[in-house]
DNA sequence: TGTACATCAGTGAACGCGCGTTCACTGATGTAC
DNA sequence: TGTACATCAGTGAACGCGCGTTCACTGATGTAC
């Protein structure tokens, strides 16, 4: 184990999977998805770069965990915030679901760059589905019935899906300025415009 | 030139320039953007690896002509609809934004991928610049008084280009299957609901 | 408790790859006189 | 109209680069008896 900090370099590192996955957010962060390399990974993590194929199989995989881990914090960010009523809570996530945005930019844009992941995994799936519940249930509320992917009692929840993460993106491109805080003024002028026409 | 099909290659070919940018939209569309490759782009337009340097110093700079015209022709596709009143005409532009992303993925995606961009290029931000103004117009009316990036008369309009950028993006991610037209018909569900609380 | 051994988690050198760009060059074009 | 020459628009070979992955290996760990 290498949790102390006497702790001596070993030959096992002891917790490679979880460093390797922080180590990645950090490329990501500093050098974009498009800067991303997983001998650059390796060497934050102060390992060989043949390392990381023991625990993730190749690149595409590590970056899939860190998508799925990405998916997950997301989820948690929207269900910490909440509201007096349903609209309160609209507002309040939709202006979470920006922060989040603007506040992990690559990993954000990870979670939507569907061409660098693998397609098919399970953890990955599982988390994607779990955020967009949240988000359904704040807009059609807790007891709502599972709709099927096109159904029309989803135009709500798809509504207002797509204007924060629309707004969202742009933001990241720097539509409203790169002046700290910024985007988050504008958000909050634009969102009350909408999202009250989605609640039931 | 180069512009009858008896021509024979010559060791000038006439008109390279746009060649080349046809080109870049092919292996673009076919590859991605982080597939993309400027000897591909060279290989494809039967001329050397060097060759578009002349035209246009680097990678980047093809990039950045080709995301110039993308914004063009989606201005075009904007301005091409219309409707009998200020509401059906924001819902068909809406529709024409969603429909150019499907039809021209990879170029759409291009002109939101900044970091790939020269930034200061003034054809590239004029061809933004206009498109936005396009928008803008049909959401607060071709009277409505010019307003700086963070005017609250903006909002309208930034709330109506957040709803349809985000559902084409999550459109193009898959979110409402592969289906063809499923997606066009999910816009059709769910822009209703919302522009026409945007129109003043 | 001790020992043999399988398994696990790393190393580090080497591979081939396609890339963007540079370079000295040359063929074609256009212009001045 | 002809000619000299500058300029333009290409060539193609070569460069160095960092990458992802493979490979034979070895050190450390855990387990069966």
């Amino acid at each position: 184990m290498n949790d102390d900090l006497n702790s001596v370099k070993t030959y096992h590192h002891g917790a490679l999977k979880p460093a390797l996955i922080a180590a990645a957010e950090k490329v990501l962060e500093e050098r974009g998805i498009d800067g991303f390399s997983l001998r650059e990974t390796a060497r934050r993590a102060g390992v060989s770069p043949a390392a990381p194929a023991h625990h993730f199989g190749d690149a595409r995989g590590l970056l899939t965990a860190v998508a799925a881990k990405a998916y997950r914090d997301f989820g948690d960010a929207l269900e910490a915030e909440d509201g007096d009523n349903a609209i309160a809570r609209l507002r309040s996530r939709g202006m979470a679901y920006v922060r989040f945005a603007l506040a992990n930019r690559a990993r954000f844009q990870l979670m939507w760059r569907k061409a660098v992941l693998n397609a098919d995994d399970p953890d990955l799936a599982e988390a994607g589905r779990r955020a967009f519940n949240i988000h359904d249930k704040t807009v059609r509320g807790a007891n709502a019935p599972p709709a099927a992917p096109l159904d029309p009692a989803l135009a709500p929840s798809i509504a207002s899906w797509s204007i924060v993460h629309g707004f969202a993106l742009l933001a990241m491109d720097g539509v409203f300025g790169t002046d700290e805080g910024a985007a988050e003024r504008a958000a909050e002028q634009m969102l009350p415009l909408v999202l009250q026409h989605l609640i039931v």
